[in-house]
RNA sequence: GGCCCCAUCGUCUAGCGGUCCAGGACGUCGCCCUUUCACGGCGAAAACACGGGUUCGAGUCCCGUUGGGGUCACCA
């Protein structure tokens, strides 16, 4: 059993294609067949050795690994010619002269008359060599009676008329190879058994297999699956804001999450949500990949990524703020804050931001919430709190919960008048961890200093 | 337009003829917890597109309508 991933170098790995990798990639580990990676690299223009690292990049970010060698359509350009000149000796087909002029002039008259085109070549059943030193196409004589049918994993039993499959190109004439007949030759040269993909390539299906048929090489199982739409049920495209796997890395979501997220975009297992990697290869099939589209949303993938990032091992998640952060910070005091700080969090971003109250310079800046907060009643407040706290001894969370609360005690206030300034005093925020988390990660010297910046001295 | 595919809460989905006055999750809205924000807990509103069949019985099978999508290159 063997699977196959096959993207083309655009630029970047398109979210949706990524789903297509891991679909593929699990079925095969699933069943315990190999998974492998084919890069379709045959525009030239377009496959820059960038374009491809991140593809590489981004499936081994995902977590996804492959068997063998990575594959490069490339390299068997000669095979593919090969097989084509093999076809035109079974019959299967024939150098068509027709120049793209033509060509041209009749899909516009049949467009005009308004009615399908169907390519009808007068050199598809010419017995006469064409003519001398002209370019030609070399075209597969696609069957013209009956019809051709697949029995697609996902969509089920799916015929279509030979009469619609027209003879398409199989080289250029420049000699290259076109894709359809570049994937099922390398398809089938690299034992192929069965094809994951989306499902924009189901009417390709039909025609690949003509080829197929015509060489009589064993046929692969196909699976389509639908395709990723935006939010808005239009195919998922730039507008819908981000598309590659790398901007939701940079977006600051964690692999495992998108990894969930796609999983579970157009495939179920039950109730099951939070869905290890582990468990998806143990669960994936494909009869329980769905036939319709899946709109992608992003508040899901946000809950699931907050989930992930509670569950993240703190010294990890420390060095990705940190990285985020840039500059020098203190590994160690992040690593101690990040149980209280990921909580709060939806993304890295989210959490390199709650973090940066460790790290900033007195005196600090106010946001306008905590500039709210600092009114002279409360400055007064921090005065009589920077007094009390400046004599205590065990700088840790419990006690210094019971200072704090005497003191808002004998304010004769609540502990929520005292809390809040104390937190825009120490963080520059209205919302931060809880506050006696904060004093006791910020320790003693720079809680205290942090404090007397913004109090009022209370005899004064 | 031709061909092909699809159709359960706003979204992702469970459901594979009766156990469904349709379950879970995200989102939304309440309440609780609470020094803020989160987290967590509890609860609510929210769907079988429509019309015909088949069947004792249909969200589940068939047909049609409507709506959505894909594809029609010497691109991949």
């Amino acid at each position: 059993m063997v699977t196959r991933f096959a993207p083309s170098p655009t630029g970047f790995l398109h979210i949706g294609n990524a789903r297509t990798g891991l679909f593929s990639w699990l079925y095969a580990r699933h069943h315990g067949g190999k998974a492998l990676l084919r890069i379709e690299d045959t525009d030239k223009a377009r496959s820059t050795r960038e374009a491809i690292d991140v593809i590489l990049d981004g499936l081994a970010w995902l977590g996804l690994d492959w068997d063998e060698q990575v594959h490069f359509q490339s390299e068997f350009e000669a095979r593919h010619a090969e097989v084509a000149h093999d076809l035109i000796e079974r019959g299967a087909a024939y150098r068509c002269y027709l120049t793209p002029e033509e060509l041209k002039e009749r899909r516009e008259k049949a467009q005009a008359e308004r009615r399908p085109f169907r390519l009808t070549s007068e050199w598809r059943d010419c017995t006469a060599a064409g003519p001398e030193g002209a370019p030609f196409v070399v075209r597969l004589k696609a069957p013209r009676e009956g019809e051709t049918a697949i029995d697609d994993l996902v969509q089920g039993r799916v015929a279509v008329a030979n009469a619609e499959i027209d003879d398409f190109v199989l080289l250029r004439s420049d000699g290259s190879p076109t894709y359809m007949l570049a994937v099922v030759v390398d398809d089938h040269d690299m034992g192929v058994t069965h094809i994951i993909r989306g499902d924009d390539h189901l009417n390709n299906a039909f025609r690949q297999l003509a080829i197929i048929r015509a060489m009589g090489w064993p046929e692969p199982t196909y699976a389509h699956i639908p395709l990723i739409h935006g939010p808005d049920g239009a195919k998922l495209s730039k507008r819908h804001g981000a598309l590659g796997v790398h901007d939701y890395r940079d977006l600051g979501f964690l692999p495992e999450a998108l990894f969930n997220y796609l999983l579970r975009l157009g495939w179920g297992h039950g109730d099951d949500e939070i869905i290890s990697r582990e468990q998806a290869i143990a669960w994936f099939d494909l009869d329980h990949v769905g036939k319709s589209p899946s709109r992608f949303d992003l508040k899901k993938l946000e809950s699931l990524n907050a989930h992930y990032i509670r569950e993240a091992d703190d010294g990890r998640l420390a060095e990705l703020v940190a990285e985020r952060l840039g500059g020098e910070v203190d590994l160690d005091l992040l690593v101690r804050a990040m149980p209280e700080l990921k909580a709060r969090a939806h993304d890295l971003g989210q959490l390199a931001d709650g973090a940066r109250f460790l790290f900033a310079q007195r005196p600090l800046e106010m946001d306008d919430g905590a500039a709210a907060l600092l009114t002279p009643e409360s400055r007064a407040l921090l005065g009589a709190a920077h007094r009390a706290l400046g004599k205590v001894s065990a700088w840790e969370h419990d006690e210094l919960e019971k200072v704090v609360r005497e003191v808002a005690d004998e304010a004769g206030v609540k502990l929520g008048k005292l809390a809040q300034p104390l937190r825009a005093a120490l963080t520059g925020r209205a919302t931060s961890p809880g506050i006696f988390d904060v004093l006791a990660l910020l320790g003693q010297g720079e809680s205290l200093g942090r404090i007397a910046d913004q109090m009022v001295e209370p005899n004064e």
